[in-house]
DNA sequence: GTTCAGTATGAACGGGTGTTCAGTTATGAA
DNA sequence: TTCATAACTGAACACCCGTTCATACTGAAC
């Protein structure tokens, strides 16, 4: 994962994943079939354990409460693992067309959790969002970009972050509050 | 370009690239010295062209004024060249050393334009984003997403899309209007 | 007709690639 | 202590890598 993230699939060999476990390149066809099952197992298991964490507070409850466990976990979410987010948004056209379409239906059912707390909010009267599909899709992407800057021990803390993004969401979407 | 877009620079091999232009490996050493210097050139020109084209509205006038043409101005610049904008964000780690400081300066000049904007805005008072640093960053994380979901011919018009942001970042941003 | 810069080739260089596999070593239950 | 099994090595396979370079071709200027 280390390597991926740093380098890159494509530029990572098997050598050199072998050297950094301590074994030869042969030992490691011992537990996977090839290079791009690797791969695929890491972006796997990042979704998978996207979605298994989600806190029940994203599913149940009134829309703006559900929205802002949504950012706050989102956040934190992808802070404690920035290799793991990096390659999984990185590394998606390495993957064979078939993981590709896997992945890809694991992403959209985590947006979709997004898609439908902000449905929720309509009809419930308290969010006005232009759009929810566009919504989710902005929404995500300024979440997410979070890791491209976010250093601990800066300036700001984790829950500093939270802060400030849950408020520019809160306006973003229309919730009229004080 | 289209070749590094689609596969990735470390994927991609001088005799892929000589092969799409007509010739043999060897012959492209007769406009580039290595590698590494066209990659440097696709991204260096891409973020030379996003600084020049930058409007005036953009550096002059109301700080909402000027807000609301650098929304819809990296929205139609991007959505122009997804390639070069691929290139421009996935392939920063296949950049050397000194390469990628050139780069994040220019890119730190484009993100300074939003920044200045959006004190502008806070000294006039007219809007109220927490924190500029983190708002700028926020802003364009979610203006270049755009791009990964976009498609001429859809549902939206590049217009359709253009107010729908403008009208999410407006708020964000804590502008306040009907 | 000759010259010559520009441009192309294609082979070569040293090295790296993912993957396989016969043979060796380590392990842990009987 | 025995011994099946699991784990690992190291060489090999066929192929690809970025880059260099002697050689050859082209076409405009003189």
């Amino acid at each position: 994962m280390a390597l991926f993230a740093k380098h890159g699939y494509a530029a990572v060999s098997m050598r050199q994943i072998a050297a950094e476990v301590g074994v030869q390149a042969g030992a490691l066809y011992n537990y996977i079939p090839d290079k791009q099952s690797l791969l695929l197992e890491l972006m796997k298991s990042h979704m998978d354990h996207l979605l298994s964490t989600l806190p029940d507070s994203v599913t149940k409850g009134p829309a703006i409460v559900r929205l802002e466990a949504f950012v706050r976990h989102h956040i934190a979410f992808h802070r404690d693992r920035p290799e793991e987010v990096f390659i999984a948004y990185m590394e998606l056209r390495n993957l064979s067309d078939e993981n590709f379409l896997l992945i890809e239906g694991l992403r959209a059912e985590y947006e979709n959790h997004l898609d439908a707390i902000l449905k929720s909010g309509v009809a419930e009267g308290v969010m006005a969002p232009g759009d929810t599909r566009v919504a989710t899709f902005a929404l995500i992407a300024m979440l997410t970009g979070v890791n491209t800057w976010f250093r601990e021990g800066g300036r700001l803390s984790l829950g500093d972050v939270q802060d400030l993004y849950w408020t520019m969401v809160r306006r973003s979407v229309g919730i009229s509050t004080i």
